[in-house]
DNA sequence: GCCATCTTGTACCGATCGGTACAAGATGGT
DNA sequence: ACCATCTTGTACCGATCGGTACAAGATGGC
């Protein structure tokens, strides 16, 4: 299963043929249209689900209901950095969503970066951050991190993205630093 | 030439079929080869030092040699919004650099990224910024485009691509502004 | 008008594409 | 042990891939 992921992220999903599909996985053509009839978009469908559902229960989940926002987000930065290999590694929901064969899965990107930064408003509302402000930072997180992983790639430049992650975590930590402690 | 890169663009390298570029310029496989021998990745080639001599003029050099570094930064802010249609069109030299299709391009998309760090980092140092900080808010704005690009394509949301460019705009500005006007 | 050069369309090449058919091999309930 | 089901590898399909060959058609200097 990840690795289709792996093969899907690196090479497109145009590029990605059956043919390195089946190798990378060890399987032959038989099997992978055993268990994926749909062929080679059902193949990324399931990935996407997987990857939905990764983020979902490791990274969504404990900010919608994050206790300690500012143990939250740094939980936040530091397991996108491991997700994303400093950079090394490519997001896959930007990367699909950025050329045409993405328009196929276009609700399910659209709904990956929505939740993304709405679980991060919520995080940082629950700080006691202000709607307004809270929905720019978590836009301007998420969106940095797609540029941090562009960046560093095409740079290759591992310390470029740890830096600009940094950079986006004390922003994160500044906004909610400034606000007074709520008791929830 | 334009009508080629605009579908690397939407496409990607790997979906780009000769069919499809034939179609887009008009012309048959016999002038497409005529006039690139080498195939598809010469016409790549082509494209990206293309879209490099433009960068070079349109937004580089007026960086790099700016007498006013906040007009400097505003035009590039204006004119990096008009390339990218607010998000809609894709930067290529950052699509490309994302998967494995690229490592065949890999010291222009290089290049291409660190001049334009560097040219900002220039611009920034002529208004008198110290280096240190230019060379992070370099980094961070460049990246900030980039994934501005992404998220707005993904959420198919021109309005968030214009507030984060906005933003990275202000950050600019306020580096710029802080610092006693030089007289170089 | 003539000829060399440049440009174009068409036909074609082997390879690979995504996908299917199907028979042989595992598997597990009974 | 038996049989139905699930799984796998292999052979094969038409279509399209990137790329080549080449002859007919434009073009321009002279």
């Amino acid at each position: 299963m990840s690795a289709l992921a792996e093969v899907f992220r690196e090479h497109g999903y145009e590029g990605a043929s059956l043919s390195l599909l089946s190798k990378a996985t060890g399987l032959g053509k038989g099997s992978l249209y055993n268990f994926f009839p749909g062929g080679k978009e059902e193949m990324m469908e399931a990935v996407l689900a997987d990857i939905d559902s990764w983020f979902a229960t490791t990274i969504f989940a404990p900010l919608e209901q994050a206790q300690d926002p500012a143990a939250a987000v740094t939980s936040m930065i530091e397991d996108v950095t491991a997700y994303f290999r400093s950079g090394r590694r490519v997001c896959l929901v930007g990367c699909i969503g950025l050329n045409s064969s993405g328009a196929t899965f276009a609700i399910r990107i659209r709904s990956y970066f929505a939740r993304w930064i709405s679980a991060l408003v919520q995080c940082l509302e629950t700080a006691g951050v202000p709607t307004s402000p809270a929905e720019q930072i978590a836009e301007e997180v998420v969106s940095g991190i797609q540029g941090a992983i562009v960046l560093a790639r095409a740079l290759g430049d591992d310390a470029a993205f740890l830096r600009i992650i940094h950079r986006q975590h004390s922003t994160l930590l500044d906004a909610i630093a400034r606000m007074p402690p709520q008791s929830a």
